[in-house]
DNA sequence: ATCGTTAGAGTACGCCGTACGGAAAGACCA
DNA sequence: TGGTCTTTCCGTACGGCGTACTCTAACGAT
């Protein structure tokens, strides 16, 4: 397995890998440990949900009631508890039902993705580059490879498709995500933010150099009536493609 | 066209698109202006080409040669001047030879997007929600909108299709980047790397937890061979369902 | 020559992540 | 039991950030 293939931790580092894989139990000597690992990261999401950009370790620690060093005795910073909140959003994930054909079981995960993604927006406005080598987040994604192997496709193909089905899903939800809490993120308030936009329409949308697009909006084009339509279009469409690639629905 | 539609300023405002439109002309009264917007969107493009984390206006001043707060002159603050750079960006954009059919624009369109965001890479790594609203980049997406009407598909599909033409190239591009630049960034070394991930697969893959991804390394499913492959897969994928959903190549 | 306007920029405030070091808590050993 | 060693907790402090405020000086208009 070329290593730059399968997800890794944006902390590279044994140190990383061991406390997302192995956090080390309490020792024995020394004051009793006040906090756990895991409600230092059930914090760090409390404060993420309210906001995403809050999230410091000033906020967190506020949260538990400690004073701010005391976290990094939990953990060796800020980018690596934000990669054990991402693991732990991952845990949550349901896997799909195995007796189920293979694009139902696909479409499952995509929704579960979707539904995860929706759950902690603050997974999508991370500088993360990549998902953590975290433990739940490989369990996820090795099923995913689990039911598009059901495809028979070759391994490449598999890897590929696999890929196509989760950048999909998470570049449906970044759109969705911003239409939908961006005013209350910023505090601009919906109407400062319609009056900009129709000032724009009014003053500098031309016929002459937008055509297709007034064409489009005249068509209804992008009245959306199904809020999920537009994202499961595109599943479908992924997922259709896969389908054909693999010679039709296939035994799973 | 309903507002959240089309693609929109993460910090919203009249202001914000009269500078992205309309920047206004030197003042006459007063001391000469040292800069000009031009110069102070380009110093931060330099700066961000060096490092993608490492734009703060303390940082352009001193690419300019000029104190921190004569930035503000020219720009509200920082998050305009990301914007003014991400319209910048899509402005050396080239648009399509008018006479291919439009598979052949759609996928020059891609090829350009992909271009664009290995060129600039911050592009990707900003917390900008959208694009802005800005002249440049919604020529592109005028253009995009001329290709896939071409197809001859109903509004609501070309405006779906389009969306996943360029959001599949985002996502691609983004693991990409991923891949070529976060060691460069974070200044980890390739050893350090190697050897953590060396120490995972050792120590924390389990043949029994992780069957299928064994199986699709040893059937060398994660050999890219072709580093363009991976996208370009997802981008043929996405276009020939696109093209049967068109009932076929079409008359453009 | 004077006045009003504006660019330029120094200073300062309140955030941030986190290095460092001291105090106290608790386990182990003599 | 007393001493020692380990470890937690966390106050302080440093350097970075965006940017509000304010003063100075340049310049056009009169």
């Amino acid at each position: 397995m070329t290593d730059d293939q399968l997800p890794a931790g944006t902390t590279a580092g044994q140190a990383m890998i061991e406390l997302l894989w192995d956090p080390p139990p309490a020792p024995r000597r020394g004051p009793r440990q006040r906090l756990t690992l895991d409600q230092v990261v059930d914090a760090g999401m409390a404060v993420a949900a309210r906001s995403v950009d809050e999230l410091s370790m000033r906020k967190v620690a506020q949260e538990l009631g400690v004073g701010t060093m005391s976290l990094y005795t939990y953990v060796p910073g800020r980018d690596e508890l934000f990669e054990l909140m991402v693991d732990r959003a991952w845990r949550m994930r349901e896997l799909p039902d195995r007796e189920l054909p293979w694009r139902g079981q696909a479409a499952f995960h995509a929704h579960e993705a979707w539904r995860m993604y929706r759950a902690h927006p603050w997974l999508i406005s991370s500088n993360l580059w990549r998902m953590p080598l975290g433990p739940h987040v490989l369990d996820v994604q090795e099923d995913l490879y689990r039911v598009v192997l059901l495809t028979g496709l070759d391994a490449v193909t598999v890897v590929r498709a696999a890929g196509l089905i989760e950048s999909h899903v998470f570049g449906a939800a970044r759109a969705e995500i911003t239409d939908t809490s961006v005013a209350a993120r910023t505090g601009v308030t919906q109407d400062d933010y319609y009056a900009a936009r129709a000032g724009f329409w009014g003053t500098y949308f031309s016929e002459q150099r937008f055509p297709s697009m007034l064409r489009l909006w005249n068509a209804g084009g992008f009245d959306a009536d199904n809020p999920d339509g537009d994202w499961e279009f595109g599943l479908e469409l992924i997922l259709d493609g896969i389908e054909r690639l693999a010679g039709g629905p296939g035994p799973g």
